[in-house]
DNA sequence: CTACAATTAGGAATCATTCTTATTTAAGAT
DNA sequence: ATCTTAAATAAGAATGATTCCTAATTGTAG
């Protein structure tokens, strides 16, 4: 038998809730549900969507609101710097990015040994690599005040 | 003297525009000059209000359409994925992405190697790290159909 | 079981981006 | 230098994603 199996979910995410003093809903369970599991990386909408197959009364706002809940207490992730606006970089050499998790500032910065990385073999022969970076995510100097 | 001073800038986007069959406006200039040489990564309200400072009348569609021309031809990056609606991972193990810049699919894998990977010093001195991950765009092997 | 604080639904509001259309303009040809 | 025309622009409407607001509901500690 497994160790993480479904019905230990329920469980442990109550746990991590109740560690952040937040509270088990049926909506949220849901929600887990609906994005454990799932390798495609889904969208806010998409997960509103499936989610309210099973809860047609659920607003958007709560899907959002619990996905955000969700990556604040390490539950899931959130892919990328997605959601925020687009920006722009006019530096168009090999550069690799720092993120400020807190403020947003993204600080260019350069490596050789980052630029001579060995993509894996296996995604060299399924797909045509374009280009590659590091993106550390940390906090800056600024915040750390 | 520089090789690269201002008054080979216009030129020299006039050259790339015309290699893609585009025209040299003043409004590419003046946005063109507004993000050149910008450390700080900005979002397109950003360039767009220092771009009114000198030309009152420019729209933001027109900024956000000639940013995106730029980026197509190459004269500046984009920075990460964003822009679009935020994606979830309910993968919280250490792994990297390949991500398909023609569909936006988003791939995980796990690379020992791009597991340990040194942090360049003065980074770890000047900010917190919290974590990185290195980030492979290309054409995934749906697309390249 | 009760009370309270947290959470929810729903709709309005906000923010970023894209589309539409009429007008203007850059740049090659005359 | 002027003409021609395809490309680019301004302005505002439309779309999409996300967040805010408020009243009603619900989970949980006591």
């Amino acid at each position: 038998m497994k160790k993480e199996n479904l019905s230990n979910t329920h469980n442990d995410i109550k746990k991590l809730l109740k560690k952040h003093n937040l509270k088990m809903t049926p909506q949220r369970a849901a929600i887990y549900n609906e994005i454990v599991g799932s390798k495609e990386h889904p969208a806010t909408v998409k997960i509103f969507k499936k989610v309210r197959e099973v809860f047609p009364n659920i607003s958007f706002d709560t899907v959002n609101r619990t996905l955000s809940t969700f990556v604040d207490i390490g539950l899931i992730k959130s892919v990328e710097y997605s959601g925020e606006s687009r920006r722009f970089d006019p530096n168009t050499k090999k550069h690799h990015h720092f993120i400020c998790v807190k403020c947003g500032r993204i600080i260019d910065f350069e490596s050789r040994e980052f630029d001579n990385l060995n993509i894996p073999e296996d995604i060299k022969k399924r797909y045509e690599v374009l280009e590659y970076k590091v993106t550390i995510e940390g906090i800056c100097d600024r915040c750390k005040k």
